[in-house]
RNA sequence: GGGGUCGUGGUCCAGCUUGGUCUAAGAUACGCGGCUCGGGCCCGCGAGAUCCCCGGUUCAAAUCCGGGCGACCCCA
């Protein structure tokens, strides 16, 4: 099975024999989360649950349904989302007086309380977010947790005092993605995206970009700085020391949590399976006892005496103790299942009162005492971590290319790489290079600015910025 | 949005070109029993299939034709 010489076919079968979600669901676009997978999406919820009550978000949850009127009152954004929304048009055999959609983002649930909410500058800022799923009707090709029609992410929407106010909060946002892309050892490249493909609505976006190995970004994550733009349509002010009645500033980001999961399955997958994190993976120890005929007894109890022993550490610890199952096919087995270290136990080790330790990004073997066992395991899971992290990051490196003209951009899209283009910041320019090649223009750097080293690749005039290109999901 | 390939037990797949020998083969997974166990052993028995859906052609359709649904790939 090699992931990077057909990913799709990796793809498909490691979500299946990996449990992660099952996408024969009879609906397109929709698809069920199984045990393994789900195990680890509520990880990666949880640590950016915690990261945002940490910063003053309060947790929360809007209903699924927002009624016609309160979506049409931004116009940019109704235009953005219109096409892709699902309608709730009848109860029962009546058809409703005021139709209802499902949510595709909640700005529009969420502002009309907003209003409410909000009296004076004492009740900002105000900071919440949701974890819950959203619905668009994507007309594109679906992918089970990179497109789907119905998916799980976050979404933490926040209003301020004035726009350096929410600026703050932008920076904020980015930071808290930030630690916990961090601490699944993803790369990204950090987008400011082109005017023209920003949130329907926004002053501007930020977009968390990451390789895919079949060439394809992944956006794992976005930030807006909303300005006064919905505080406008919604007529959500406040009154500030002065007495004067003001507009809030407000910001809002999402974490797609299918697409995060994605990356992490797609960026430290190796030919046998999963690899995980061992912050996230649901069984960070598989303990496997390789039981020779009259030795059952003792390495079933020495089995038991090390599962015990982690079990009480903290560390999440499974026993494969079904006897149906040679050793053999065990290692196979969590593999897939990308347990972070395998242990194997025979008579051997209980002799010795040692242990022999897997780790699974390199599949090297270490031996260990007992009675230093369970240092020997952290230390293993802080090497995993470290080296998944440093590859993602080096291949990230590895994907990108610079290009200075069409010629070559459109060599290095074939290649599926990531590419820097000089461009002169006309969105025509960035609507011929996607005509001409492959690619599309995805945004410039957010927290460095690079200087253009020659004219725009489109129309050779002076060029203003340094512009990411790639095939997108 | 356009083009291509494909859809057969849980999974992978043979059969389709040339309709009948298909009451659909095999592998794997599953259940029972035995033997084993340091990288997917081995032996026996068992269960499991609306051949994606709807319609058509025909004495006869997994196979041919039309439409639909779904998946994957390529292009825009």
């Amino acid at each position: 099975m090699q992931k990077d010489e057909n990913f799709s076919e990796w793809y498909d079968r490691v979500l299946l024999e990996a449990q992660i979600v099952d996408d024969r669901y009879p609906v397109k676009g929709f698809s069920v989360y199984l045990g393994w997978g789900f195990s680890i999406a509520k990880r990666i919820v949880q640590m950016l649950e915690e990261r945002l009550e940490e910063e003053g978000h309060q947790p929360m949850q809007f209903p699924v349904v927002i009624p016609e009127d309160a979506f049409q009152k931004e116009a940019e954004h109704i235009a953005g989302f219109a096409g892709e929304v699902f309608w709730i048009t009848h109860a029962g055999e009546n058809r409703l007086e005021r139709r209802l959609l499902l949510r595709p983002t909640s700005e529009t649930a969420i502002y009309p309380l907003f209003k409410i909410w909000i009296r004076s500058h004492a009740d900002l800022p105000l900071r919440m977010h949701q974890t819950c799923n959203v619905y668009r009707y994507e007309t594109k090709a679906t992918r089970p947790l990179y497109r789907g029609r119905e998916f799980l992410w976050n979404e933490a929407h926040t209003a301020h005092v004035d726009y350096e106010g929410a600026e703050r909060q932008v920076r904020k946002g980015v930071e808290i993605y930030r630690s916990v892309y961090d601490r699944l050892g993803l790369s990204y490249l950090l987008l400011k995206r082109p005017d023209f493909d920003k949130f329907a609505g926004a002053v501007y976006s930020l977009a968390f970009d990451t390789w895919n190995p079949d060439g394809k970004v992944n956006q794992i994550g976005t930030v807006h700085e909303l300005g006064e733009n919905f505080a406008r349509a919604f007529d959500v002010t406040y009154e500030d020391e002065k007495g004067v009645q003001r507009h809030v500033s407000t910001t809002c980001y999402g974490m797609g949590i299918g697409r995060t999961l994605a990356a992490t399955i797609a960026h430290h997958g190796d030919d046998h399976g999963l690899v995980l994190p061992p912050v996230v993976a649901p069984k960070q120890v598989v303990i496997v006892p390789i039981p020779f005929k009259g030795s059952e007894e003792a390495v079933a109890a020495y089995s038991r005496e090390i599962e015990a022993r982690l079990s009480g550490a903290g560390v999440r610890v499974v026993l494969d103790d079904d006897d149906r199952l040679r050793p053999g096919e065990k290692f196979y087995k969590w593999e897939m299942f990308g347990v972070p270290v395998r242990i194997e136990v025979g008579p051997r080790e209980v002799e010795e009162r040692s242990a022999t330790l897997v780790r699974r990004d390199t599949l090297e073997r270490s031996k260990a005492e007992l009675d230093g066992l369970i240092d020997a395991v952290r230390r293993l899971f802080d090497d995993i971590y470290r080296s998944l992290r440093e590859r993602s990051w080096r291949r990230l490196e590895e994907e990108i290319a610079e290009a200075d003209s069409l010629d070559q951009l459109r060599a290095y899209m074939e290649e599926r790489r990531i590419v820097k283009v000089n461009w002169c910041g006309d969105p025509d320019c960035a609507f011929k290079l996607k005509d001409e090649v492959a690619g599309e223009v995805r945004g410039t750097l957010w927290e460095r600015r690079e200087e253009p080293t020659g004219p725009c690749i489109v129309c050779g005039d002076a060029a203003k910025e340094v512009a990411y290109v790639s095939r997108t999901y």
